[in-house]
DNA sequence: CACTTCTTTCAAATGTTTCTGAAACTACAG
DNA sequence: CTGTAGTTTCAGAAACATTTGAAAGAAGTG
């Protein structure tokens, strides 16, 4: 591994990666990079990530394309969306020509970010079309009315469920951090777990 | 469209299927699907499932060959794995040669098979794996004590909130339907949305 | 048991996403 | 203006996922 290091915030030039470490990193990457497939993100933008977050500073490009074995093309459009997410931030140190890169730290901050974008990108233009189906269903002249009872209580009751996902998301953006703690401390303290 | 279906329940045999239902209909099978997809869903899978619970009856392999327009192969294996997800039930009307497949209609229900479903799969894996970066780590020699530090507590503070996220859905799981409720209604409430 | 009806399986085809590498671009320094 | 170091873009390649259709398999019936 030909180190292209060039630690820009330079501060005390720790002696650098070693065996035991280094496993550890790759093997949290790894299971990041897996997490990330199964939830629709493209493998690599997560192992990105993971490189990122668990190196803990900034890297430039070419040690994210060694680290991670991908080409140039990969790096860039790849740390591009990672920005877009805001899961990255570029860091361009004093007197550098490369441009760095670095994970945000905080995993609350993290966590509010991610559910924050996939709220904006998913949970509302679902919602959106869970409308227009119900105005479609609307100006519906045949068909019995029992039927058209039937569907729009199942849009409804669908709507709803997910108008309450969008809430917690809220919640859950508005405390960075704190809410998911608060909403998980308060549930398993309440002692109602009679019914179903 | 020919119509190839058999009522199974024949309950009262309502005029069918019309116009502004159908493409309300249409709409949430493709909206659903949509979504699906972006969440690592096949998106045939989610239509189908769509479909059968905006439907709200009971179906058969050619009704729902014909109404989303798929081979027979991707309907019997996608209807195996709704079925394995337990979203969808195999329902064999009496004295029919045929076997219907059924959607669960109550969306609490529905969304906590998700979760439980997304737990077991990755959430516990990727629990787990922390766990072992943990491990390796532990077992390291060179590298300063600072770094080392500062890794564990990286990993530590992702399993941390990873681990509240598996108790949140455990909760979840566990009050069918009730529990998100209740967590957004507790969050809404409290009145502390003062600092970040 | 032979026949019919329906279901499952699976290799091949198709479609989609992701990755690569090289060329085009940008910014800066001398 | 020219050269250098670095970044982005993009067409094509490779990898991956999904779908098909046909053939094999069950299960019910007379």
């Amino acid at each position: 591994m030909a180190e292209t290091m060039t630690d820009p915030q330079a501060s005390d030039s720790m002696p650098e990666g070693t065996d035991a470490l280094a496993e550890s990193r790759h093997e949290f990457i790894a299971h990041w990079g897996e997490m990330g497939s199964s939830w629709g993100v493209p493998r690599s933008m997560a192992e990105m990530h993971a490189l990122l977050y668990i190196e803990g500073k900034p890297l430039c490009v070419e040690d994210i394309m060694s680290r991670l074995e991908v080409s140039r093309g990969t790096a860039s459009t790849t740390l591009r969306n990672l920005a877009d997410w805001g899961l990255v931030s570029r860091v361009r140190p004093r007197g550098e020509r490369r441009e760095f890169f670095e994970a945000e730290q905080d995993v609350w901050k993290l966590l509010s970010l991610i559910v924050r974008a996939r709220k904006r990108r998913e949970l509302e233009p679902l919602l959106a079309g869970l409308d227009k189906a119900r105005e479609l269903a609307a100006g519906n002249t045949d068909s019995t009315a029992a039927e058209r009872k039937a569907h729009d209580e199942r849009l409804e009751s669908m709507h709803d469920a997910l108008r309450r996902l969008d809430r917690l998301s809220d919640q859950f953006i508005g405390r960075n951090g704190k809410g998911l703690d608060v909403a998980v401390r308060l549930l398993s303290t309440l002692s109602w777990g009679r019914k179903s």
